[in-house]
DNA sequence: TGCCAGGCCCTCTTTAGGGCCTT
């Protein structure tokens, strides 16, 4: 199969309209059933991290401060994901992110943004509901045991990603998903 | 005055509304 790029943002807030910025990105490159590699990092740009932010991710204004800018860490990333296809646990919410960052840093804007929620509604009816947290553990995916950061977000959403190829192969004989599969389901 | 994200999905839908999920 094709590599694809799983990756996760943590952010100042809910939406980059309201002002809300990145404060850290992690993305890890899939195939073949394996992680190949992995990009992570703080990001500086230039905003306040609210206390119920850092309550929740554990990511505080001292550590963004000396972080690298957000204009060098999109270049780390853009390059780190080059050419190829992205999966988010709910893309819709990094996707309108990593436009945002992109058009602040003059990058080019990424394509089409696979969704491991959507695509696990699908497949995991079943599931008490579709958080990245639950579907960890209904599915029995191996996690560090920390949430609400990038990349360990980023692991456990490749994890969900395995199992969905799993999944796929075991109900609908599908042994080489692609990622216009995962948009189709 | 009152509201305040937003894209996607589902259904008691489509001339709409509410829930989910992300930080």
């Amino acid at each position: 199969m094709k590599p694809m790029v799983v990756f996760d943002f943590e952010t100042t807030g809910l939406s980059p309209d309201e002002g809300a910025r990145v404060t850290e990105v992690a993305a890890v490159i899939v195939q073949d059933g394996k992680i190949l590699s992995r990009y992570q990092s703080l990001m500086n740009a230039g905003v306040h991290v609210p206390a119920f932010i850092t309550d929740l991710t554990g990511i505080s204004n001292a550590m963004v401060q000396s972080a690298p800018s957000s204009k060098e860490v999109m270049r780390e990333l853009c390059d780190f994901v080059g050419p190829l296809q992205i999966v988010a646990h709910n893309a819709s919410f990094d996707k309108k992110f990593y436009e945002h960052e992109c058009r602040l840093s003059g990058r080019q804007l990424p394509k089409h943004f696979a969704c491991s929620m959507l695509v696990a509604r699908r497949l995991f009816p079943n599931s008490p509901n579709h958080k990245l947290g639950t579907l960890v553990n209904v599915l029995g995916i191996s996690h560090s045991g920390q949430f609400h950061r990038a990349r360990s977000d980023a692991e456990m959403t490749a994890g969900l990603l395995l199992k969905i190829f799993e999944r796929l192969e075991a109900d609908y004989n599908i042994s080489h998903p692609t990622h216009e599969i995962l948009m189709r389901l």
